[in-house]
DNA sequence: ATCGTATATCGTCGATTAACGATTATTAGA
DNA sequence: TCTAATAATCGTTAATCGACGATATACGAT
């Protein structure tokens, strides 16, 4: 097994990895509520969770429980201020999911192809 | 409840019905299957379902359920032609998701801004 | 030391999802 | 007309999700 050449089944695998990380990444984008969540973050640039509590209308366990997913996808961050949690969010859990997206849908993020269309 | 000064109520629930479209597509996006097939059709552009079938590795009723979910989302498309079915990718549907992304993680698709970082 | 605030966790419930095999169209070709 | 190929649908099962209230934890303030 050395690491110049690659087992086939290893090859195969590596794309299958990717699309579970990409995966749990769209899980956590994939209900409304924590769509919201990270809306509320974008616009304000960080949040104390009882003000998130407030805006998202469900019950806190509830709440806490999205901002436990988002956690752990990475895509928000909390900072304990006792009694609080001051969250934010983590942009970059988000580019792979972006980049993904962008190759898929062909639009190269960093360098625009040239005629295109 | 003129059309010119919309009540708060309806302003309040523009983002969560866009929230909600988001989320079916971010929710087509969060399986690993259904990522394989995505890729599977930008690869080759087009493919005929049982093509499909043996390369994602699933029961047939179960990647044609996969299919049906993408087919919901407006991600994919199938044209049949008997007794095949002939599927092919639909960017349109991903776009707002990919807008989305791009505003949330300040990376603006049209132009770019300057001086940043 | 007690109280109040903010969060996380637990247990529970019903709804949804993912998977499968079996069955049912649908149509081209023998 | 019969058969083979392909896909969709149905019924079932186990697992996961989303929601809630109740409880536990952590800490500042009184």
């Amino acid at each position: 097994m050395s690491s110049v050449n690659k087992g086939e089944a290893e090859i195969e695998a590596a794309p299958q990895r990717q699309n579970e990380r990409l995966a749990v990444v769209a899980k956590a984008l994939s209900h409304s509520a924590r769509l919201s969540i990270v809306r509320m973050l974008y616009e304000r640039q960080s949040c104390i969770g009882c003000d998130i509590v407030d805006e998202i209308g469900l019950a806190q366990s509830t709440t806490s429980e999205h901002l436990r997913i988002l956690k752990a996808a990475g895509i928000i961050t909390g900072e304990v201020e006792p009694p609080r949690v001051c969250y934010s969010l983590d942009v970059t859990a988000l580019e792979p999911l972006i980049d993904f997206l962008d190759k898929i849908a062909n639009k190269p993020t960093v360098k625009r192809r040239r005629g295109l269309r």
